[in-house]
DNA sequence: ACGGGCCTCCCCCGCACGGGGGAGACGCTC
DNA sequence: GAGCGTCTCCCCCGTGCGGGGGAGGCCCGT
């Protein structure tokens, strides 16, 4: 049973761009297109693909309102991969914030491409990709509402444990001393988290906990 | 024009401990003790203190209550410095959410004591002191209003520019090529904020900011 | 004219961090 | 019994980070 997409952008060479990527792969199959993000909701409930590739910019409903519309609507909803031009980068939270479980940047390579789709697709989050790091947002004055994206990070128990302990500010020997086990575990512990969240470094993946609403701030 | 200092803990010891480490400096006074959190806000009223070295075990009304109590009812209200034993490590947050503007651990020593109050009363906030920095919270299920505290840490535009952008992952090289300026600059920058926040590193830096409200997170 | 704050850049230095490997023990499912 | 995921710990290694200094230029207020 492959991975099923949605194909939403405004822009038909990004669409055929995105198909052609796709398509080649065994296990994904592209099932759909769509222009701009009106006409997402219809046919996710239709074709209710896994995963959709949503771009940002798009005439009628940009793919921030659309994400947020989508999960708000449809049962079970898809995953959400939003696409992004380097341009695009004071988006990247505020979609976050909406409910997207990945970025990826449009120039991005190909294998990066089917990489992401397919992380998404199985659950995990892709918040900080490799393309995506040189980015930031300036601001990303955000919509409240935000999922919890990291229960779907599939993080066990210990690795959300010492996320949590991250988040308060403790750095990895001070982690084990709270754990009681040793400075090489947690280590490895950090090592999985980032890699989960894709987070370059325990300062992002903190950002990411809490844009996510791992944790709940003031 | 001294500093003057209300104590506000139920341990009689603790208050003369406090009084006698404060008194001994010229440049402090304390104008009061209380005993009790429910003491507090007619004390501030009256004495009108720069500081209040606030407990936070303590009988009637919890020091995280008083502050929040005497920072909504109190114009102008003194600077809070909160008191807290190692075991109170998870009332942190909560005192920080309130809107405390430093932390002090008991058994630190005199000097770190008498440091913290000053620093406080400048107006500088202290947030991850060196005493404290080995605690953590549990959790910190808190209380929704917080008070700008970092618009009290006396950031300067380049710092609170720089602290926006560690708030959004980068790394210095990053934030000096955003900035258009050497990666020296930024290290000098960024020690400028951890040290006025009180932090240890950048991680613990966007804590803070998230924490005080300097960022709005999902 | 002088001081003070801010921004800029420089040096040296130690260390925590994170990547890339691997490996053993346990419990689970098939 | 074999396989898998999790948790635990280990190695090496490069480097970004942060502390500790200092210094020059700029504006501004007195």
């Amino acid at each position: 049973m492959p991975v099923t997409v949605l194909l939403v952008d405004d822009e038909p060479l990004v669409r055929a761009g995105l198909r052609a990527v796709l398509a080649a792969q065994p296990d994904i199959e592209v099932v759909g297109e769509a222009a701009d993000g009106a006409a997402v909701i219809p046919l996710v409930r239709r074709l209710r693909p896994d995963v959709v590739a949503m771009d940002v910019r798009m005439p009628l409903m940009d793919g921030i309102e659309a994400t947020r519309a989508v999960l708000r609507t449809v049962p079970e909803p898809p995953r959400i991969l939003v696409v992004t031009t380097f341009e695009d980068d004071e988006y990247v939270y505020a979609a976050l914030r909406a409910g997207a479980d990945g970025f990826l940047l449009k120039r991005a390579r190909p294998a990066e491409i089917v990489h992401a789709v397919r992380l998404v697709a199985e659950g995990d989050s892709l918040l900080f990709p490799a393309s995506v790091r040189r980015l930031a947002a300036r601001y990303g004055n955000g919509d409240r509402p935000a999922r919890a994206v990291l229960e779907r990070a599939r993080l066990t128990e210990r690795e959300a444990e010492v996320l949590r302990l991250m988040t308060r500010g403790l750095s990895n020997a001070e982690i084990a001393g709270r754990l009681v086990v040793g400075a090489e575990t947690v280590k490895s512990h950090v090592s999985s988290v980032l890699a989960k969240l894709g987070a370059r470094d325990r300062t992002q993946a903190v950002i990411v906990a809490y844009e996510s609403g791992f944790v709940e701030p003031g």
